[in-house]
DNA sequence: CGGTATACATCATATTACGAGGTATATTGT
DNA sequence: ACAATATACCTCGTAATATGATGTATACCG
């Protein structure tokens, strides 16, 4: 897929991988392997924007001798989430016009 | 609109303005306003890197005392429009990920 | 004659994705 | 016993990119 295009889904993604239930960094990359490969250094890029921007809260804990951190979302990453659907919306406008056949 | 999912679009956008018909600069930011908002100096930068990538060609012409350089699609471009469109399908499962409802 | 529209262009900056590399433990295979 | 793989975190440098600010020049309108 299109890197460009990738772009303006990754944060989103991420905030829909936690969305329902806290997960953590490796856990996230493999529920989002079937639709969205992303590597390491890009997620947790991204889950430090997304901590730095408050959409989301980290919970570190020990499992089994290693170290795991649990995201959960915020009130801030759901509304970011609702405010994609909208974009969303006006995205499929953009492809109305990319779309449009020439009947000539 | 986010500007991240506005990146994937802006090639494609301007691809699609020049497809039907060749056009100039100020009036494919024109012709996009309706949709999607670009400066000039964003076109410019996507113009020169759509000419670079072979994806359309350049004709330079005077109109009414002012320099006018028409943009005209070229069969790299087309494709670029083609495999957009299958891009897009995937970004449709990527929406249908983060749109699911949960039912708990 | 001043403002607005037309029409091009460049530069500096901020944001970003990602490969490459690093640390450390647990499990599985031979 | 040892190697390989999986789990799990992290940082740094780089390349690509969108955009605001700025500049140049002509045409048209009031």
């Amino acid at each position: 897929m299109d890197a460009q295009l990738k772009k303006g889904v990754l944060d989103v993604c991420v905030l829909a991988a936690i969305k329902d239930e806290d997960s953590y960094g490796y856990k996230i990359i493999k529920d989002l392997k079937p639709i969205l490969e992303l590597s390491e250094s890009t997620l947790y890029t991204i889950l430090k924007r997304l901590e730095e921007s408050r959409m989301l809260v980290v919970r570190s804990t020990e499992f089994e001798g290693r170290l795991r951190k649990y995201y959960h979302i915020t009130p801030t990453g759901l509304q970011r989430l609702e405010d994609f659907k909208n974009e969303w919306k006006e995205l499929m406008d953009i492809y109305a016009f990319i779309d449009k056949e020439d009947y000539h």
